[in-house]
DNA sequence: TCCATAATCATCCAGTGGGTTGATTATGTC
DNA sequence: GACATAATCAACCCACTGGATGATTATGGA
């Protein structure tokens, strides 16, 4: 038995075997062309991880000659920290300021459903980077700290217990969002429903929302 | 560029160049070089995972001959599913039946401290295992189940909110509880700590017990 | 002491996978 | 229409990696 990657793939598009022209469109376009490896990348790094995805998987599922990668992306790597990068910007972006705390952690909960390959690729990168390989940019670090901060606010207003630190609750609120992409196993084991499917999500959504809930007001 | 696995190597052992006999020593011993290579590998694959792990680097870092993994385990998949299966035994003897909620949390987390190598590859084995790819042992489910249990006796016994399914409760602490080593990057970023340090994972621990804590008792 | 066998090693082998090369075909412009 | 250039592809290359082979050495028993 060989090693296959993690969590099935996605089913993703239909795969046409061989793009035909399409009457009026066109059989060139380069933006058309980058669009599909990014897409085809992050299903396949987000379902096998950076190390057990293929380049030639990627092509094929995006239809797509290999070499196009590294005349695109210049190769694996820079594919990879492309969309890294992208997710970096992405989560910066989603820094939604004033919404109560429980129903933001559902949110974010919920955002797994709608993309999923987008939310293990940022698994696989919390995963496996470290501090060294990849410094963390400074965005980042802002968008954490704001964050923290954010969470202090809501704690000065009462929203949240005084003697819990903001910053092990956020670390803990996060791991626990991210809790289908990351421990999907133990989310199978446990409520015996496929972790990506949309009834189980918005149900553990809820509870977490709920879990915050309790936090903030005393049961 | 090219990429190195993710989280930096645990130092580990300071890697004799060439074992020598040593006085006394046998140089022949099966079991002490399976043990060996049984914790090379799990530092290597704790370290970088399956599929960016290296059997010559387990080797290495065990002062053994590449072969003798094919010899002892059948191969690197042999060694995989060896480690992985350990772990589930070990996890479900992990079952400590009647301390209190926030303690066995905060043990958790406090375990991988001693062995971040082995908690490391609880995450690897989760994040990349699905239903079809390794069936779930049968013990496996048996011990979810055990803890699902768990968690809604002390439901009954009022430790817990009664609207609070305990799947998902159960779902949510064990994410937090591994939150440093399946995100040590966000740790970090948020500590501005190594996730791995005690110094921070004690003070996670105590501030998840806390949170805990206050589920348990309103604030 | 000698032998059978287990343990260990150095070396080789073949498959894989990422990348490169050079050719080919669209596409837009003059 | 012709040309320059961008986009795309098929084929090849070669480093790496996991595994296999066969030799060698220790170990324990007869």
């Amino acid at each position: 038995m060989s090693y296959r990657g993690g969590v099935a793939d996605t089913p993703a598009q239909p795969r046409r075997p061989r793009r035909s022209p399409g009457a009026g469109e066109r059989q060139r376009d380069p933006e058309r062309t980058k669009a599909r490896i990014l897409d085809a990348a992050k299903a396949e790094f987000g379902a096998k991880g950076f190390a057990a995805a293929r380049i030639s998987d990627i092509a094929d599922r995006a239809g797509v000659n290999k070499q196009l990668i590294s005349y695109y992306f210049g190769g694996k790597e820079g594919l990879y920290t492309e969309l890294a990068d992208r997710w970096r910007e992405t989560s910066a972006a989603m820094a939604r300021p004033e919404a109560p705390l429980d129903a933001v952690v559902a949110g974010f909960v919920m955002s797994t459903v709608h993309d999923w390959d987008w939310a293990r690729l940022m698994a696989w990168v919390n995963m496996s980077g470290s501090a060294e390989q990849t410094p963390a940019s400074e965005a980042e670090a802002q968008f954490m700290r704001a964050q923290v901060t954010e969470l202090k606010n809501r704690q000065a207003a009462g929203e949240i217990p005084a003697d819990l630190d903001p910053g092990c609750l956020l670390l803990a609120l996060f791991a626990a969002a991210s809790a289908t992409v990351t421990l999907p196993r133990i989310a199978e084991l446990i409520s015996g429903a496929d972790p990506q499917s949309a009834t189980f999500t918005s149900r553990y959504a809820e509870q977490l929302a709920l879990l915050v809930r309790h936090l903030q007001h005393p049961a």
